[in-house]
RNA sequence: GGGUUCGUGGUCUAGUUGGUCAUGACGCGGCCUUUACAAGGCCGAGGUCGGUGGUUCGAAUCCGCCCGAACCCA
């Protein structure tokens, strides 16, 4: 126990404190310690660097929910691990070192993505360190060392064993900037203004030479010859297909329209010529084709688009390769070939033009796939590449059976699951990554996976375990220089935190508590989880999916550079605090939606834990260190209200956390806080702590010492260090307030309750009439009397001490009304009893109480059980308790007298 | 084009098992040194709950349509 300091300055205790955590192990995770454990699978975030805001969202999740069940007595593992592999850290050390990756070995271009991944590493850690966040730094793990990705390659292993990988030839999406296949869901696409180009294919008739016509049409570039679809005399007829990429007719293989299309009826199946290349394609009809668009007629290319790789196969059509992996034009291509696929477009548009091919060019918008990590357009191209298989069902069953908060974002992952026609590709022609653990038989060509105790290893630096190969004998192999796809190390969080392999089989596993994430990141990282763990062992991965939505600027924005409206977390914290941040990213939205970062809701956090900070400060002050052993206390009505209100806050910051809804844990954390505790307890006890007898201010001061542990350990989670500084201050407490158990107040006392909420009324009434009166607050009254106008007999059982003290008034309460002169003003219904009674006709009652006089009401309550009101010529019937008359002060009866309406009658107070 | 989510005072937000005067914060105006706190207290102004039609005695809440925004997909 430690003096509170006199203000709350956030600056020196919340890095004292992150030091002091770091030097413990109050976040170590001892699966013995407890008989419950709570796994979370922390998303590991590739090590940019830069920690933002939107980090700082889910993270605080993590860490609400972490500190949370660590406080409900569990066992929690909040580990944090580093998606290191990718193409950024390649494309980012070659920029600083002036490189290029194949000017060093691939050894030491790997050593230099290390110590360029260490370093952003430790950048993030330390802002995670400023924000507060409770990981357990002992269970970090990067997917860049060797234990990690060793565990990549069993899995590939194990997964090849169940013949789900496989090695094929097969169009891939191809990043030409990259140059590297990827995989559908890091395809992105781009909305782009493009070009639509009206191109002439000429008929072929087998009679004649493909002569063509010499005829002229008006088009809008008088400067063209064009060409008509459908030339009126000469045969055979040529055809007009529209296109927005010219580049790739030398890939054209065929030629595709509507089935309905009545321009085309006669004309399916008919032959055309490739302009400029010459080569031969046939008229196709299919469904997919709209004829809408552009001239209804389209061609197929090997391949322009996904389209195109479902008819190719579909209608067993050649495979013309023209782009090389670098982007540019192949052989194929003829005149064309070495030219990149921009300047391709050009060219070749200029060409069909200069040849009368090309009839007209309209702008479009086009939408195109685009690599996520550098925006090129990505070209479709046939490549061997190893897939692995996508068993959709299972993904969908196993992603079923995991809760997903909230509910909707499941929607997404079927729409995703659904929609996926190809397997995945999983290899990638890069450096920095997990090598395809597989050799090729230099002899027949055979390809043998690494059997899974040869994890980990480099294909390229060892032979595999099995010398000779299986199929032909030789021992003569080559190592794949291929390596995996990232996301084959981070689908298999689940199964490295649960100990797999060194302390579970894959048989073993049991889902993980929690795997909270984004949304942008369901069709990746939860889909590629889901298929992993599913296929492995049979089992979902975790139980619960915590989704978190997007931070955006304080102007309602997605943040960004160029808009200028980006917040680092590190910025806030130093304008007021983390814990001020933690709080204002929680009351952002329920978990899902999107948060409007706004400094507003930050500052009004800082106010709060300032408010926090006297409250405790106040309180200490009353403590000593017998507070908390205080036995039996003589509890009068404000002390049994303030406990029973405690008691069911707690259970509703329970019942909130774990649903997960942060935003109503804490909004309810505030209100209790700052209203019940600090402006009305607070305000009614003093008298008692000041000037009690001992007794008296002992039962003040244990409800008091009762309320305050309990807030600082409730909202321990929201902002750990404030709260920890306040827990370590007081009296009885032992270590850190993130190891203390849940507050267990179970106080329940509807007549306290209902008593307190008066005496708390009151005192709030009088206090802001003498507010409005320009009283000092502690001015003397003659006499304040209270008058209860319900028939129970409440006045009786109202303890009136430290309201008296409160309002500096003797206190007389009085069955009845006070002999001051009240009009009755208004008689109002109740909906909830008169609407189902009366039905339709409700409205007509409800309109006869208003309209009618309200004294006369009242002298028909006061006389008996019922009140009849008159309405159209009927009357009605109404159960006296079905109405309230509101009563107004109209003139004073004699003595001076100040008269304040309370919600139990009224209220006379004498100056 | 398809799907999901959302629309509440100037700004952000609570409120979805329908029920009396719609919650709070920030901002704005005014008053007040009161033995935890002026980083406070009190008072006040400010809302056709996106629009429209329907269900109902009664709709911010349920249903239809329209408008707008964000996200995901094509």
């Amino acid at each position: 126990m430690t003096e509170l300091p006199d203000s709350y300055d956030p600056d020196s205790i919340e890095p004292k404190w992150q030091d002091e955590w770091q030097a413990s192990d109050v976040y170590s995770f001892d699966p013995g310690e407890s008989d419950t454990q709570y796994v979370v699978d922390t998303p590991p975030p590739y090590p940019s660097g830069n920690l933002h805001l939107g980090h700082a969202l889910g993270w605080s999740y993590i860490d609400f929910v972490a500190r949370y069940r660590r406080l409900k007595g569990d066992a929690v593992l909040f580990p944090q691990g580093w998606d290191c592999h990718g193409l950024p850290t390649e494309v980012k050390v070659e920029e600083v070192n002036d490189i290029h990756r194949t000017d060093v070995s691939s050894d030491e271009f790997r050593e230099m993505c290390i110590d360029w991944t260490d370093d952003r590493i430790d950048e993030m850690k330390a802002t995670m360190q400023e924000l507060g966040f409770s990981q357990d730094w002992d269970a970090e793990y990067r997917t860049m060392d060797p234990e990690y990705w060793g565990k990549t390659q069993e899995s590939f292993s194990a997964m090849a064993e169940d013949d789900m990988i496989h090695r094929d030839e097969h169009p891939v999406n191809w990043c030409p900037r990259c140059e590297t296949a990827i995989a559908d869901a890091e395809v992105e696409n781009v909305d782009r203004d493009g070009t639509l180009y009206y191109v002439t294919f000429d008929g072929v008739d087998e009679q004649s030479s493909s002569g063509r016509q010499a005829e002229s049409d008006d088009v809008d570039n008088d400067d063209r010859e064009g060409r008509s679809p459908s030339g009126s005399a000469a045969e055979p007829q040529n055809i007009e297909i529209a296109t927005t990429r010219p580049e790739l007719l030398a890939a054209c293989v065929g030629m595709a329209v509507d089935p309905d299309d009545e321009r085309y009826e006669d004309r399916i199946g008919d032959t055309f010529e490739v302009p400029l290349f010459g080569h031969e394609v046939e008229l196709l009809a299919d469904d997919e084709v709209d004829a809408d668009f552009g001239s209804g007629a389209v061609m197929i290319c090997t391949f322009g688009d996904k389209q195109d790789v479902d008819w190719w196969a579909e209608y067993d059509l050649d495979l013309r390769a023209v782009f090389t992996e670098d982007g540019h034009l192949g052989e194929q291509a003829g005149d064309f070939a070495g030219l990149a696929i921009d300047e391709a477009k050009a060219e070749i548009a200029a060409a069909l033009d200069d040849e009368g091919y090309l009839n007209d060019t309209e702008p479009t918008e086009q939408s195109v796939g685009a690599c996520w990590r550098c925006d090129t357009p990505i070209e479709i191209l046939s490549k061997e590449q190893w897939f692995v298989e996508v068993d959709q069902d299972l993904i969908l069953e196993k992603g079923e059976e995991a809760d997903w908060i909230p509910d909707h974002m499941h929607d997404r992952l079927v729409d995703w699951t659904e929609g996926m026609d190809w397997d995945w590709v999983v290899s990638r022609q890069r450096v920095f990554a997990t090598p395809i653990p597989a050799w090729e038989c230099n002899e027949c060509g055979h390809w043998h996976i690494a059997s899974r105790e040869e994890a980990p290893v480099d294909p390229t630096e060892d032979d595999p375990a099995v010398g000779a190969c299986p199929d032909c004998g030789a021992e003569d192999w080559t190592g794949e220089t291929d390596v995996m796809d990232t996301w084959m190390d981070s689908s298999i969080t689940p199964l490295h935190l649960s100990g797999w392999p060194e302390d579970i089989d894959l048989a073993d596993f049991e889902p993980v508590d929690l795997r909270p994430q984004g949304h942008d990141i369901i069709r990746t990282w939860a889909f590629y989880t889901l298929l992993r763990t599913g296929a492995l062992t049979d089992e979902k991965p975790w139980d619960d999916v915590l989704v978190n939505g997007m931070v955006f600027g304080p102007d309602g924005n997605k943040m960004s550079k160029s808009r200028g409206n980006v917040v680092e977390p590190d910025e806030a914290i130093e304008e007021h605090s983390a814990d001020a941040v933690r709080q204002a990213l929680a009351l952002g939205g329920r978990p899902g939606s999107d948060v409007q970062f706004q400094w507003k809701e930050v500052k009004s956090a800082s106010r709060f834990l300032t408010k926090l900070w006297n409250i405790a400060k106040f309180s200490a002050g009353h403590f000593d260190e017998d507070t908390p052993d205080i036995q039996d206390p003589a509890y009068r009505d404000a002390d049994r209200w303030l406990l029973s209100e405690l008691s069911t806050v707690c259970e509703e910051v329970d019942e909130a956390m774990s649903e997960y809804r942060f935003d109503r844990a804490l909004r309810t954390l505030r209100e209790f806080a700052w209203e019940d505790l600090a402006d009305d307890y607070v305000e009614l006890v003093k008298g008692r702590l000041y000037n009690g007898r001992p007794g008296e201010r002992a039962a003040a001061e244990h409800t008091l010492y009762t309320a305050v542990t309990a807030v600082a350990r409730l909202l321990g989670p929201f902002s750990p260090h404030a709260t920890e500084e306040i827990w370590q201050s007081l009296p009885g407490t032992e270590g850190s307030v993130h190891t203390a158990d849940f507050p267990s107040v179970d106080y329940r006392d509807e007549e306290a309750e209902l008593a307190g909420e008066r005496i708390a009324e009151v005192a709030s009434d009088v206090r802001a009439w003498k507010s409005d009166q320009g009283m000092p607050l502690n001015a003397d009254l003659d006499r304040v009397e209270l008058y209860f106008d319900g028939s129970d007999g409440d006045s009786a059982r109202l303890d009136t001490y430290d309201l008296s003290e409160t309002v500096n008034a003797p206190i007389k309460l009085v069955d009845g009304r006070p002999d001051v002169e009240l009009v009755p003003v208004e008689v109002e219904g109740d909906d909830s009893e008169i609407g189902p009674e009366f039905r339709s006709d409700a409205g007509t009652v409800m309109q006869a109480i208003q309209a009618a006089d309200p004294a006369a009401i009242q002298a028909q309550m006061h006389s008996g059980d019922t009140v009849t009101v008159e309405a159209d010529g009927q009357s009605f019937e109404l159960d006296a308790d079905w109405l309230e008359v509101t009563e107004e002060y109209r003139a004073a009866s004699g003595e001076e007298v100040n008269v304040i309406e309370a919600s139990f009658g009224t209220v006379l107070v004498y100056e």
